[in-house]
DNA sequence: ATTGTCTATACTCAGTTTGAGCATATGTTG
DNA sequence: CAACATATGCTCAAACTGAGTATAGACAAT
């Protein structure tokens, strides 16, 4: 069990930090959009979370409602040749609620301009069929062995959606990582020396499109098992409002139906009161988080087949 | 977006270790059982991930079928007053597969040596009824108001399944974080300086055993929506064995009938030929796990209600 | 005032999945 | 061969889901 102390290791925080705003999930970023927020790790006080969350509210002026850490990136290529040193980082996601105005230094940019092909409320998005596929097609004719080329097509069909397969919401990462692979997007293309190369979707800086992706992968699992949307959702709202803003992060449309009667089994919420005039056609009731469901119950997906009750 | 580099800082890295041999769960362990290998970032070559494997089946002369990360822990008062230096600890799970004989410097104890309450194959652990639950009552009557002593009672009652709450395997975490925080636990007795305290289940080193606690969870809720189990068993086993560690691992019984159905009707098993004979009764086939659904299959438990097929 | 157009909300219904058992098959041991 | 022990097949009702249809309440244009 040898401890040594390391030699010196830059680590940093980023945050991906996430709102749903006029029915679009956005992102707040620095550098005109081309990075996440970041900062060293002396930021934290007394824990990670804590510090991190105190950085955030100063900077936003909005409280944070929830905030998970996401993962530790430690690869020696991530941000590719620049840096010689060893760098960590930690990277946390974080909750904020639906505001008008964000102060100054906060820019915040839609998640779909980064990932164009994951947005499917209107269909599958055109650049899939007329970018992605063909270039993904040529990246699996490439492969060396023809094991390669049927695994590579495979894996493209799967990733997409293409031959048949079904859309799966929650692969945007793996499907980043094979555009990455496949030399479609400008920060593989970057990496191998082709400065201003354009690809599929805005770029970032570094591997931070990738932590983006990662980001809302998680975030489209969780929002199934825990009631994390009301984290981005005003103190009161309508149940299409809600079912909007599970719309915007999932990239997919709803029953309508079914959607209600899901909230109303699960007892997530409760009338305020009240209804909404702004909208057309006839007034919604506003319904409000029922927080007394996360006391009551121990949110967890049973699925295994247990033994006598 | 300051980006600078950090104070010298101490970087870790340490593994949870799983394996389920003879119908027990076991984890590995160094220094006796009482802390989890851990070792220092140097060994990380290419990527974090990597670096642990190579280390880890270096160590434990076999294979490593699973590896993924579990947690970066960086509170400053992690490991108590003793260490002044800031350390980051990343943490990792992985699973090994059952193994006759393991390679001299590894040890491997069994989950439950740490967490005696989290084993409810047979029930309800006697430990809660005359341990933890007076202890938790104890904890929750010395609250200074009443709101809070009643907040205190609820919280036990669902993380132990206590008053007729449903025990529920994945709060393995929450259940450990609450009995330190009630001063249950000799990690936290230790802390508050009483050096040599008796608490409930064996105790580690450093916050060693919350890690383990997280690890187990994490395990426990993985378990259910992806085929990681496999990653435990040997190439061909029977479906009770495969059940059997199921249940190790969830610390619960299964329905026996329901649970060949659940793999026969996901497919995730195929005939292997032959049988046992080395159990009493009527020999039971042999099945190996078809590798092909993880490609075939994105998996991915939507749970949405969506529109239009 | 009537009609059309919205969106909200209620209700239906068949197909599937789950929870819980019963029944039968096929070995071994005495 | 009987007694046991496990394997495996099958049933059945309750709960859950996917996909609609139907009705209600608002506003705007005719």
């Amino acid at each position: 069990m040898p401890k040594s102390a390391s030699r010196s290791v830059v680590v940093d925080l980023i945050a991906v930090l996430a709102a749903v705003t006029g029915g679009e999930p956005r992102v707040m970023t620095v550098e005109h959009g081309s990075a996440l927020p970041s900062g060293p790790f002396e930021l934290a006080h007394r824990s990670l979370q804590q510090g991190l969350r105190d950085w955030v509210e100063q900077r936003t002026h909005h409280p944070l409602g929830y905030l998970e850490q996401l993962y530790t990136f430690a690869d020696k290529d991530r941000a590719g040749a620049e840096s010689a040193a060893r760098t960590i980082s930690i990277s946390y996601l974080g909750l904020a609620r639906e505001q008008a105005a964000t102060a100054g230094a906060a820019e915040w940019h839609g998640w779909y301009e980064y990932f164009p092909w994951e947005d499917h409320r209107d269909g599958p998005p055109p650049v899939i069929a007329t970018t992605l596929a063909p270039a993904l097609v040529d990246w699996a004719e490439a492969a060396p062995s023809v094991a390669e080329r049927s695994h590579r097509r495979q894996r493209a069909a799967l990733s997409f959606g293409l031959d048949g397969a079904a859309w799966n919401e929650e692969l945007t990462l793996q499907r980043y990582e094979l555009l990455f692979e496949a030399g479609i997007v400008a920060e593989r293309l970057r990496r191998e020396g082709h400065a201003e190369a354009a690809g599929a979707g805005r770029a970032m800086i570094a591997d931070h499109r990738r932590i983006l992706a990662t980001a809302i992968a998680r975030l489209r699992a969780k929002i199934k098992y825990r009631p994390v949307v009301f984290e981005l959702m005003p103190p009161t709202f309508t149940l299409l409002q809600l079912q909007r803003c599970v719309e915007a992060i999932a990239g997919r449309t709803l029953h309508k139906q079914n959607f209600r009667r899901l909230m109303e089994q699960q007892e997530l919420v409760e009338e305020a009161g009240g209804a909404t005039t702004e909208t057309l056609g006839r007034p919604a009731k506003l319904f409000r988080f029922r927080h007394a469901v996360v006391e009551e119950r121990a949110f967890a997906g049973t699925k295994l087949p247990l033994a006598r009750s």
